[in-house]
DNA sequence: CTGTTAGCGCATTCAC
DNA sequence: GTGAATGCGCTAACAG
């Protein structure tokens, strides 16, 4: 079994309660001689104090628990690694689970961890959390009494704090790239419509051409799923319907466009610039490296474990304190799958 | 704050004791309506048990950990996605922890983990883990009685239980899907030579082409690292040197080599074909679907959580039970990056 | 059937 | 300077 405090109190002779003060260097006036005494005993009999006692005396475990669809996804597993990272610093250790892309699920984590007593959490709704659902899971975290951190949802109604990307800022540069190298015809190759994030991202693109003074034309609008036979299908039309760059919403589906536009001798970007969105690290990978929008995945989870741990220390201090609201604007990466439309005659790229 | 069991005892009159035994459905043949008066009581005050007073008292925390090098890495992700569901379902939760890539940290996880009283250890060393690093990390684990699930790496001198990817079997298979297409000429793009992993897969061509009849020539072994770059580099030197087949030693290497085959005006694989390793999921997504080498990395997470389960439950009745040792045979997925040779000339493929 | 008692391992007053 | 006592929230004997 493993050695407690009551073990090395009866190895030296002390009492728990000056052992106890000693390897928790509290400034009690301990003689050296017995503090060496303790250190070695400590290291003899290789203790290391049960943490789940610590947690259940302080009322603090130390650990924040994280609620991602499914980390197999790059995009929450480089979150995750930056939401450990950050966490580990201070201390703190991550309980990881995954709501499997159900909403259900995610309701069900929350009451687990917070059977767990965590002291924060971190959690990524997922896709098919609509609006309502969302709302469902208010009371939910509520009664939990932990602080809650949302990560690509607007937490204001659920009165949490929460970091998002501006999608609609992310399409906007893509669009805006692609206006800037003199494309007019632009297809966008988007996931399910009624996703948030989906729409948010059209929305950015509206903006972006109604301020070149370009009417946004919305038959331009190719609905699918976020995924590579989405990009497959959608680009055999998109190729004949004379357009001369597509944006695609994710890099996935930027990879179906590739595997289309190559098997039909259609030249990337010559005939036709793509972009990406995601910056997923196959993108800098493919046959022609892609343009696209990096989503600061690691980034995110940094800040969101400085904020959970910062939420979870004021909690115990004072209740009510000012929930945050970061948003992060996603950032162009500029590769080589794009240049100015109509290069095959001019030879510009 | 949150309820406990004094108050559903204090709010129902009854004793803590009484109240913890029908909510742990206890056979204490307690009256229905005396049931009924707790579990509406438990409603009302959103009682949930503290996990940290249960497992310290069950000495039993129901939480497994989990020490990987790098959550971002896929084969990482999609592991311990099988870990967590699998472990699930059984009511236990896990413990993430990213040794960052350094054999030193693994062992600071270790500590960590045992600290926090989990149950038991899934661990999968980080690459840097030589055997001797390796064997310095058995004192931890065997100091903190925590029974060890080893990832990846052979846990016969470590005592503890072990889940392997038979490297030489995949290496093997790739090797003779090539010559049986009819491949003689084949180049190795390997990672770093003094990774067992490296030198388990080199082991397994040889084999292949022993069996074959040929004879092993080492020039054809281009040692680099498992990374993009090692791929675009050698590929240069691969075509020039009239080799009709690669086989790179991960995807990522392959991915490279598509890179630098596509620039050049190489065909895949009409010109050269391309055997890759892992089945990363963008390997389909290539413009050539890359014939490759499936890790299983979701089976092996799921055998590793069923396999932690079963020795932490074990390790509470009886100590030393058999280790198991499970050996997972890697599998081919043809797909279309490999074809006969020399199939310019016949217009085979 | 239900309540009392005794810990699980630890931190923290408060006496001595 | 150090130790005895108390309690964190819960389970599990054992009484009654």
């Amino acid at each position: 079994m493993r050695s407690t405090l009551k073990d090395l109190a009866r190895e030296t002779g002390l009492s728990v309660a000056t052992v106890s003060l000693v390897l928790n260097k509290k400034r009690h006036k301990i003689p050296t001689v017995t503090q060496e005494r303790i250190f070695t005993a400590a290291q003899n009999l290789n203790y290391r104090p049960n943490q789940l006692a610590v947690s259940l005396v302080k009322q603090q475990s130390m650990t924040i628990g994280v609620i991602v669809p499914d980390i197999s996804k790059y995009f929450f597993s480089e979150f995750t690694l930056g939401v450990e990272e950050e966490a580990r610093r201070s201390g703190f250790n991550i309980i990881l689970s995954n709501s499997m892309n159900q909403w259900e699920l995610s309701g069900e984590c929350l009451e687990m961890l917070s059977g767990r007593c965590v002291d924060a959490i971190i959690m990524a709704p997922s896709s098919d959390t609509t609006h309502d659902r969302l709302l469902k899971l208010k009371p939910v975290i509520e009664k939990s009494h932990i602080p809650t951190i949302l990560i690509g949802r607007d937490g204001g109604e659920l009165g949490c704090s929460f970091i998002i990307v501006n999608q609609s800022a992310g399409a906007y540069q893509a669009i805006k790239h692609l206006l800037d190298l003199g494309h007019r015809k632009i297809a966008l190759l988007t996931g399910s419509l009624n996703l948030s994030n989906t729409q948010e991202r059209i929305e950015g693109c509206r903006r972006a051409f109604e301020e070149a003074g370009i009417a946004f034309d919305p038959s331009c609008i190719f609905e699918g799923q976020y995924d590579y036979d989405s990009g497959l299908i959608h680009a055999e039309k998109v190729a004949e319907a004379g357009y001369t760059a597509v944006f695609a919403f994710s890099d996935t589906i930027a990879c179906g466009v590739y595997r289309t536009f190559i098997k039909k001798g259609i030249r990337i970007p010559q005939d036709i610039s793509v972009v990406g969105f995601d910056n997923v690290p196959f993108a800098q990978m493919l046959s022609v490296p892609l343009t696209t929008i990096n989503q600061l995945a690691h980034t995110i989870g940094m800040e969101a474990a400085a904020c959970a741990i910062r939420e979870s220390s004021v909690n115990n201090i004072a209740a009510g304190v000012a929930k945050k609201r970061i948003i992060y604007d996603p950032e162009l990466i500029e590769r080589e799958s794009t240049c100015p439309p109509l290069s095959r005659e001019d030879g510009f790229c």
